[in-house]
RNA sequence: GGGGCGGUAGUUAAGUUGGUUAUAACGCCGGCCUGUCACGCCGGAGGCCGCGGGUUCGAGUCCCGUCCGCCCCGCCA
């Protein structure tokens, strides 16, 4: 029987010890984060999950202890029985007196334990890196050794606080009558919204399951049979392009209600934010919203102002919509604009439908902005598309200089244009036009892009600044500009606005509709909305979208059926709680707070998957690759 | 599908207009050291310059292709 875990059981973590400890034996088993070897006295920092300890072998005390530390390196694991003394009084032999060697930056400092008795459970090769809170190795280096990544303090932490959030949400949603009841992984395949991952069913040659990207379908027939309120912590699927913030599978905090209304989400979900912040940061948010409510911004401000139903407040620097300006002024001798504005002047576009827009950023003169940065913005621009960045320096008379549009543009337009934007001498406007959609996108990047080069982002994370906001109202519907024809936003079975429901035949576009999302700091947290559980409207909102009885009962099926067999009014919600954990972490990338994440190509650089199957497998399932060269 | 950045000892980086034997720090190995804690001192080993081709008397450096990673657009809630 081995002395040490059969007869000698851990009796502390490394991270607790402290000076009442004095005089106690104490068993601790861990990992050499560090060995210095004075020749006699050699010290170790005993590491585990709670933190570090430094342990003496000391010749005079245990010389076998003291031989085996000899050969110990970095990450072997060891167990070790010895005696908390202080580290405030040691004798020195070199100064023949006693000497503190007492450590503030460590919690345990005050103490170091001296073996009597060691084992080494295990030797280790030398890692490819340093197991060190702050690594410099590159990512990919470490993701291959994922295993010892996640043995830093960071990673610890990280993956320690999801623990916690998951603990919170457990706890707050059943205080709240919610049921966490599990929904399928393998469901049928759906076209339209996100790319699924397909499953061969060798039982159905031929055929295939999906991975579900989200449990919807399922969570609403949970309201159809009564469940009431439902929650979930679920693994979801897409198989789209990966980005800084998306992983191929990722964790939703799912939420479904019945009876409620969208005011009875946003409650329920404020709560919640309140209990996950609480436990997972000791921070009271609560109190930085006195009511206990998250500000909302209508989507259509949100487009207007910052470009994206995203927008990261913790900021200024709005966008100004220049279009209605710039059409007024007939293009105002701009080269530019004056396409733009004749095709609104002769009614080639309308204003419900995705046209050209014009818009400007106002750099505020202080922000000190050289030529060079405003080169790299351009570059940036161009690279998201755009055909450049047009820039103007507004002078003391109000002209414009180092800009191109400058010697074009009327006196009139110009002098609005530094009213609409509220620009004083010195500032630089930036100009975007084209097509909506790529103003929107290229302006909203550059705003952010702006703001981190100004220096206006607060920390992030611990005492940092969390900038919560509902965006809301959106349009249910919106235009396919190649389809000619009106797709749904988001999905077919949300509610539109009781007010609207006469205008799905008569003015789509301005459909708005019961769907929300909850910002933070610019990123997408949450987003759910209030269903439609009403078949005549339902039967409106087809119809909008060319969409006939039959073709409903083909694609949404089961759905539909449920949905007319007595259906409660019901919405729901959904969390990222890989982006939660991430902004509640202060880190930039969703691969920190996610224990084995994929690589940007969706690929695992530890155990190589995806990876080539054998012929015969394939035959089992009826499938044969024609991609080029498995292996 | 598109744009941008990167790949040089185990790790992080330097490497000039193409020119002797490709540097440094940390890590690793050996030796010395009883109060270190990023211990210190002395010595040593370690390279497919991502891979393939080309230009050249000569390529880490220039050209073409390719693989891998990262960031973004498209895509995606």
């Amino acid at each position: 029987m081995a002395r040490f875990i059969d007869e000698l059981k851990r009796t502390h973590d490394c991270g607790t010890l402290r000076a009442k400890d004095l005089g106690t034996e104490v068993v601790l088993f861990g990992w050499v984060q560090n060995r210095r070897d004075h020749g006699s006295l050699i010290f170790v920092d005993l590491r585990d999950r709670a933190g570090l300890t430094q342990i003496v072998f000391d010749p005079d005390i245990s010389q076998p202890a003291h031989d085996l530390a000899e050969a110990v390196r970095g990450e072997w694991v060891l167990g070790v029985r010895g005696r908390v003394r202080s580290r405030g009084e040691q004798w020195s032999k070199k100064e023949n007196q006693m000497v503190s060697a007492t450590n503030p930056n460590l919690a345990t400092g005050e103490i170091e334990v001296e073996v009597l008795e060691a084992t080494v459970f295990n030797r280790a090769d030398t890692p490819p890196f340093e197991i060190a809170d702050q690594s410099e190795t590159r990512e990919e280096i470490r993701l291959a050794h994922r295993y010892l990544d996640l043995r830093r303090a960071p990673l610890q932490r990280a993956l320690r606080m999801r623990h916690e959030v998951n603990q919170a949400t457990r706890q707050y949603l059943t205080g709240q009558g919610c049921l966490e009841i599990e929904t399928p992984f393998l469901v049928k395949y759906t076209p339209g919204g996100a790319r699924n991952f397909l499953v061969p069913a060798r039982q159905n040659p031929g055929k295939f399951y999906a991975l579900a990207e989200s449990p919807q379908l399922f969570k609403q027939l949970f309201m159809v049979a009564g469940f009431d309120r439902y929650f979930q912590i679920v693994r979801c699927f897409r198989d789209e392009d990966l980005r800084l913030d998306r992983q191929p599978e990722f964790t939703q905090i799912d939420i479904e209600l019945s009876f409620v209304n969208q005011d009875d989400v946003f409650r329920l979900v404020e709560g919640l934010i309140f209990e996950i912040w609480r436990a997972a940061l000791g921070v009271e948010l609560r109190e930085s919203y006195p009511d206990g409510r998250f500000p909302r911004l209508g989507f259509d401000e949100s487009m207007s102002r910052y470009g994206n139903d995203k927008p990261d407040l913790r900021f200024g620097l709005p966008h100004v919509d220049l279009t209605e300006l710039v059409v007024a002024h007939g293009g105002g001798g701009v080269p530019f604009f004056t396409p733009i504005a004749e095709k609104f002047a002769s009614g080639a576009y309308r204003r419900d439908l995705p046209a050209e827009i014009v818009k400007a950023l106002l750099v505020p003169a202080s922000a000190n902005l050289s030529r060079a940065d405003g080169d790299k913005l351009e570059q940036s621009a161009k690279s998201m598309g755009a055909a450049g960045l047009a820039r103007a320096k507004l002078a003391a008379d109000g002209t414009w200089t180092q800009s191109p549009l400058a010697k074009t543009v009327t006196p009139e337009l110009r002098a609005a244009i530094n009213q609409a934007v509220g620009a004083k001498e010195g500032d630089l406007i930036l100009f975007q036009f084209g097509k909506a959609a790529l103003v929107h996108t290229v302006l909203a990047n550059l705003r952010v892009e702006l703001a981190k080069r100004l220096g206006l982002i607060p920390e992030v994370g611990h005492g940092g600044r969390f900038d919560f906001t509902w965006v809301i109202d959106p349009p249910l519907f919106e235009y396919d500009d190649e389809k000619k024809r009106w797709a749904a936003a988001h999905h077919a079975f949300t509610r539109p606005h009781d007010a609207h429901v006469e205008l799905l035949a008569t003015d789509p576009g301005k459909v708005l509709c019961y769907r929300y999302d909850l910002v933070l700091n610019g990123f997408e947290i949450a987003g759910g909305s209030i269903r439609l559980h009403d078949p005549e409207v339902q039967k409106r909102v087809f119809a909008v979208l060319g969409i006939g009885d039959a073709e409903a009962q083909e694609k949404f099926g089961f759905l539909l059926s449920a949905l007319r067999y007595g259906a409660p009014p019901h919405g729901g919600i959904a969390l990222g709680m890989d982006r939660l954990a991430m902004l509640l972490a202060g880190t930039d990338s969703i691969r920190d707070v996610i224990a084995f994440p994929k690589t940007q190509r969706g690929t695992d650089l530890m155990s190589d998957a995806p990876g080539p199957v054998a012929a015969e497998q394939l035959a089992e399932l009826k499938i044969r690759s024609i991609a080029g060269d498995p292996t």
